[in-house]
DNA sequence: ATACGCGTAAACACGC
DNA sequence: TGCGTGTTTACGCGTA
């Protein structure tokens, strides 16, 4: 078996995936490269920019005042624009991130091999760079996944990797390129590189470096042009300085709290409602629902080192034990799931009765049930021989998945009750708990109990429409609910209640079903059971279109 | 040291 | 016969 080998070939790929399923929207410089003209000529302001006359030197004095006058307002513009985008992100940085850490990672955003062709005008001409700097902030807010300070600083361009900005300050810093040496390096050039120009949007041959100087002095001078180039250039690297300085201010924050201090203030975003977010009945001091994206691209380290060994890939989960609300994890992290080879840290069990929860009418084939797994899960579209055998051995074992003889076939169920019992409820809010969460010191296990956490810090999940998946929402919600460690919601006696409720019914057969082995023997191989456990199980499928309607059917 | 949960592998049976 | 499905057992590992 290869459980993690893997990983980082993956994440590769995933991150590409990223790239190419959200193009554009991630890059901060596409706004600002769509102030320019076609022929690579800002308009800033609305106001074109007339190609100046050459060597005007003249009138350099007052280009230079108006030069240094633009950049004022710049800054000016940009500290206002930074307000602006920290108070968007505080609004809307949900639903942003319910698109998971890949649709926007940020190193997407931040690969600067991308700026030659923005440069060029490939940006969407006529967007007003307001508003893609308007969409930029969303989604540098939302994107601002840590998996960008541990997944993407190789592609983070190296003049900016080193940047520390002090928490959120927007400082307006220089562009390095631009506070170097100009053209005093012997040899060498930052804006020249590979034997051409790399002025924005330039890529002039120059055989060597002479010819480069020459070639930057005269079509590159200071002019309204050059001026205007250098704006962008300027906004590019600001807004690529405003995501690092909120992603770091992110990673403090996620490691103040996993450190279990006290936790800094967190002035981008996290618009977890207070009263869901500080209040859960374990006790415990849930994470952001905002930092769940970034911890999962965490886990590559911990779990290429830990679970190598002839004990496999899941060893060391966080189980359901104090991890059952998948829901809320895999709301959150499903495009990450969805394309990185990534282990879930679920049990098999948590898995299962996650498919078959997420279905409007609980129940699920075997086949149904492995392609959740393969279409959630891009780890489990290998090994499936493996992975397989044990979902059907979980379907097996454990006595919470119930096997209901339906007209299409067999399908199986999730006696909630039954799953209920197998989860200690000391664990949710115990000291333990917290203790082994602190505990954890390598990579995986600190991911493992911070998903731990995450995954029972629900609630803010619930208060965003857009964290939730469409078609998971439904069950999603009571899922979380009870799985935040509060108690089950009693059963009705009889089930016989509520028709049309599917879920009760279906839980408090599924106990007859499994606690009792004469009956279930019965039920088992000769077909329909005696007491069909919900009118859906044993009616025509048209009955299910019902039941999906119904909204928090499930232990409410 | 022990029990337990979990994942994995494997054997076996059954039906199509 | 081959395959999918379902059951069961055994083993190793980690944790309580």
């Amino acid at each position: 078996m290869q459980p993690y080998g893997s990983w980082a070939g993956s994440r590769e790929a995933a991150a590409a995936d990223a790239t190419t399923t959200a193009p554009g929207a991630d890059r901060p410089w596409e706004g600002v490269a769509a102030a320019w003209g076609p022929e690579g000529v800002p308009e800033a302001d609305g106001t074109p920019l007339c190609p100046p006359p050459r060597a005007p030197h003249q009138a350099l004095g007052n280009k230079q005042l108006a030069f240094q006058q633009q950049l004022l307002q710049m800054q000016q513009l940009q500290q206002q624009h930074l307000l602006s985008l920290q108070r968007q992100g505080l609004v809307s940085l949900q639903p942003s991130q319910a698109s998971g850490p890949l649709q926007t990672l940020p190193q997407a955003a931040v690969c600067p091999t991308d700026l030659p062709q923005l440069w060029k005008g490939e940006g969407a001409p006529g967007q007003p760079a307001e508003d893609s700097v308007k969409q930029e902030g969303l989604d540098l807010s939302g994107s601002a996944t840590t998996a960008t300070s541990f997944a993407a600083p190789p592609k983070v361009s190296p003049s900016l990797s080193h940047h520390t900005l002090p928490n959120g300050q927007p400082t307006v810093l220089t562009p390095r390129r631009d506070s170097s040496s100009h053209e005093e390096t012997p040899g060498s050039h930052p804006l020249y590189g590979h034997g051409e120009c790399k002025w924005p949007g330039c890529e002039t041959l120059c055989e060597d470096l002479g010819q480069f100087i020459k070639h930057l002095n005269t079509e590159h001078a200071l002019d309204d042009r050059s001026t205007a180039q250098c704006r962008v250039q300027m906004q590019v690297v600001q807004q690529l300085e405003i995501q690092l300085a909120k992603e770091s201010e992110r990673l403090q924050a996620m490691m103040a709290h996993l450190h279990m201090r006290p936790s800094e203030p967190k002035p981008f975003s996290q618009p977890v409602p207070v009263s869901a977010a500080d209040s859960f009945p374990d006790g415990l001091v849930h994470p952001p629902t905002s930092a769940a994206a970034p911890v999962t691209p965490l886990r590559p380290p911990g779990l290429s080192s830990a679970p190598l060994h002839s004990g496999g890939p899941a060893r060391r989960r966080s189980s359901d034990k104090f991890c059952s609300p998948i829901s809320s994890e895999l709301a959150q992290n499903h495009e990450f799931y969805k394309n990185a080879d990534v282990r879930p840290p679920f049990t098999y069990a948590s898995l299962i009765r996650q498919a078959i929860l997420e279905t409007p009418d609980r129940q699920l084939t075997l086949n149904e049930i492995y392609n959740w797994f393969t279409r959630m899960f891009a780890y489990f579209r290998r090994n499936t021989a493996t992975w397989k055998n044990a979902v059907r051995h979980n379907l097996s074992l454990h006595k919470c998945f119930v096997r209901v003889e339906n007209v299409k076939g067999a399908v199986w169920t999730v006696d909630e009750r039954e799953y209920q019992k197998r989860r200690p409820p000391k664990m949710t809010g115990s000291p333990t708990l917290v203790k082994s969460m602190i505990s954890g010191l390598s990579y995986g296990a600190l991911n493992a109990s911070y998903q731990a956490a995450l995954a029972e810090s629900s609630f803010p999940l619930l208060n965003s429409p857009g964290m939730l998946n469409p078609g998971s929402a439904s069950s999603l919600l009571p899922l979380s609910h009870d799985e935040v460690g509060a108690p089950v919601e009693p059963l009705p006696s009889n089930g016989s209640s509520s028709p049309p409720r599917l879920s009760p019914p279906q839980y408090s057969h599924q106990v007859q079903v499994k606690e009792e082995p004469a009956e279930a023997e019965e039920d088992r191989r000769p077909g329909p059971p005696l007491g069909p456990p919900n009118p859906s199980t044993a009616g025509p499928p048209e009955d299910r279109d019902l039941e999906e309607e119904l909204p928090g059917e499930e232990l409410s």
